[in-house]
DNA sequence: CCACTTTAATGACGACATTAATTAAGCCGT
DNA sequence: ACGGCTTAATTAATGTCGTCATTAAAGTGG
């Protein structure tokens, strides 16, 4: 709505950003590449071309398969041209990683956090003693670091300075960022962690080539990552996608959260093991943990009619829930990922019934259902692109 | 993310495009004014504002207050620069309306359907000739409207020509775009009517100034449209926002669609006064449509606990509904239009109330939930905006 | 070794916005 | 009535940038 003016300089910086996201994205790719996929004139990819060379951002790398006629050089971005740190907080650690530009991991470090009490100076301080971690260990040098980016996992707001709402934590309103930005000048971006994962399967996992797609996470808890028009939806106050508190079945099981009925008190995996329980006439899953007694009632599957009853319930209110999402964001891609989902990958084929029975038709016809492809860990290596995706939106230009 | 490449002459449609939308909304503006909200140079806007004026897009209105100093001039969209079609594609008629590009009406014509069986050809034909009529009785010549614009009550998928599936009309897959544009060569713009009225509420009602609002419709049936930075959200297909069929009670009530527990089958008006009529042992409630039934049962509440209960229920489902909306799309405002809930406004509160039972914190307190200001009939003035929207964006050039 | 093809680099040209300087058009007090 | 002051709009000079047309470069194949 709100158009920003354009003058003959932002000419320039679009056709950067254009050139620098198709080549990130896509490459390494030839100049005559560029000029197929842009609509850019030959000699104008050239002159932004040599521009960025100078700059040291994208390199040339050897020539192109020819048959006849000059063979075009390939083109790609410096892989050392700047890094990134990618931080993941969880309920149970805080996890930094260092990353080159082609995104190879360089080092990362863990810490692993209190779950009964979380105190956010602690987390600022395991991010800022991991950033000094993971540079050092790699011998980048800060000044080259593009910037920081961090999945939370709880709602952010993102105003002046990002603030975090983190149930799971015991956290309201907790400035995260105000208390990192006191101990370093890297540039900070921080975001949910669902949305973060969902980014980093965006550009390198299930998400690739998509337009619009959800990215749906069951772990502990429940949440989901909407892409529209290929970038995040974050909506008025970056809480949008809050996909677990959503109300499934009304008046229902109680959800943490205080209300009722919500889909995090059916699928979360806390909840799929309390209604097992449940189902055992409150005998205890066997287990020190979520993750081994989820994997004991899928054993117990195998056997148990029970248990069966258990998974197959847990299908039909996941593939509602995706129903939901289909109805109102009309995805081409609803991928499902997060910890839980991965080992319940068995269910995905009565999830894609289920979704299809509550689902309209041709909204459900347009989208497909998938897993995810790149694991639980890909939370850091999302935030990490949050800096990319703003430098190469400004046309690789630093703020 | 796929960045359109920019060319010097895309500057100049970019600042035009950002001038005329302006002024289209918040006009009458000075010159000045426009400077101070695009940042464009006084040169840069007198410059493209003399080629509007040329172009006949733009007139001068009298001169502004001034205390001192050369007053400036007033600068509005001209209203007789081009005119808009606007149609409303209901259950029991189609309504033709003819706008100036002030939006001011000037005819308008409406031809009754049978519900029983709608042909779309007898719709297509309404349309040809609801566009003759009007433009014959305001005496403009059909080279002067810009476009016409379609609200359909059902699902519209955009392609190279728009397909419409309309489960109450007992369309699937009808090529209503082909059909009308055999019969003439005015430019098209079909979408869903929810969308239009949301971009009807957008632009001149409840939705003025917000970035990301939500218009939930409550009729007969129920929809919604979702509108995120400004502009109308529409997925893969065109037919996100399907929110009458998300699924709110896990294998409840049965809904036309075929699936179980949809909102719908809650708060639409059929679904209320369903269950108005088992609430009464099956006795039927009085009146001949259904929108006598629903008074019926609102005249009711002041004496029959039976009735104030339905009522009761009704915006406790509601409001859980909106909830979801809230919690997956974190607007900043959520609008409730369409006449069954213009006719239960008094439950306002009660919706408000159970959406903050039900939604997380967080998001809940950034967003309003209102009524809607322009009545039912906005669908077509919503689909004649189309034209306009596009008109805007392209910078005021006629494809 | 030369014709042919494809890629890359140059130069003339035109579209545009920017800054700085001028001109236009109204107030106000004497 | 008439300068002095303020704000609005236009003109002039400058610089950025992409396009088109042309030239240079770097291969393959007969």
């Amino acid at each position: 709505m709100e158009l920003a003016r354009a003058t003959n300089r932002s000419v320039r910086l679009r056709n950067r950003a254009a050139l620098l996201t198709k080549l990130f994205l896509d490459g390494p790719l030839t100049r005559q590449d560029l000029v197929r996929s842009t609509g850019l004139s030959q000699p104008a990819v050239s002159n932004v071309v040599s521009d960025l060379i100078e700059e040291g951002l994208v390199a040339e790398a050897g020539a192109a398969e020819s048959d006849g006629g000059r063979p075009s050089m390939m083109l790609r971005i410096a892989p050392r041209f700047a890094f990134l740190v990618g931080v993941d907080v969880g309920e149970t650690r805080v996890r930094v990683e260092l990353f080159d530009f082609a995104m190879t991991l360089l080092a990362s470090v863990e810490y692993p956090l209190d779950p009964a009490r979380t105190e956010p100076a602690e987390v600022a301080g395991h991010v800022l003693a991991g950033i000094d971690a993971v540079t050092g260990a790699a011998g980048v040098a800060p000044a080259d670091v593009l910037g920081v980016g961090i999945g939370v996992s709880g709602v952010v707001s993102q105003g002046e300075h990002a603030v975090v709402h983190a149930q799971a934590l015991g956290w309201d309103r907790v400035p995260l960022e105000r208390l990192i930005a006191a101990g370093t000048d890297l540039p900070l971006h921080i975001d949910n962690g669902a949305k973060t994962l969902g980014q980093a399967e965006m550009w390198f996992g299930a998400g690739r080539g998509a337009r619009h797609a959800v990215f749906a996470l069951v772990g502990s808890g429940v949440g989901a990552a909407v892409v529209t028009g290929g970038v995040t939806y974050r909506g008025a106050s970056s809480s949008a996608g809050e996909w677990g508190h959503t109300t499934l079945v009304y008046g229902g099981r109680p959800c943490r959260c205080g209300a009722l009925g919500c889909l995090e008190a059916y699928v979360g995996a806390e909840a799929i093991i309390e209604r097992y329980r449940e189902a055992r006439r409150g005998r205890p899953v066997p287990g020190e943990d979520e993750e081994s007694q989820l994997n004991a009632l899928i054993d117990d599957a195998a056997t148990s009619a029970t248990a069966r009853q258990v998974l197959d319930d847990t299908a039909a209110y996941l593939g509602a829930g995706v129903a939901n999402l289909i109805n109102l964001f009309n995805p081409e891609r609803v991928v499902l990922g997060g910890w839980a989902a991965m080992a319940l990958a068995d269910l995905l084929p009565a999830v894609r019934e289920a979704a299809g029975r509550q689902a309209l038709r041709q909204p459900y016809e347009q989208a497909s259902i998938e897993l995810c492809r790149l694991g639980v860990d890909a939370v850091a290596l999302g935030a990490a692109t949050l800096p990319i995706a703003r430098f190469l939106a400004d046309g690789g230009v630093r703020r």
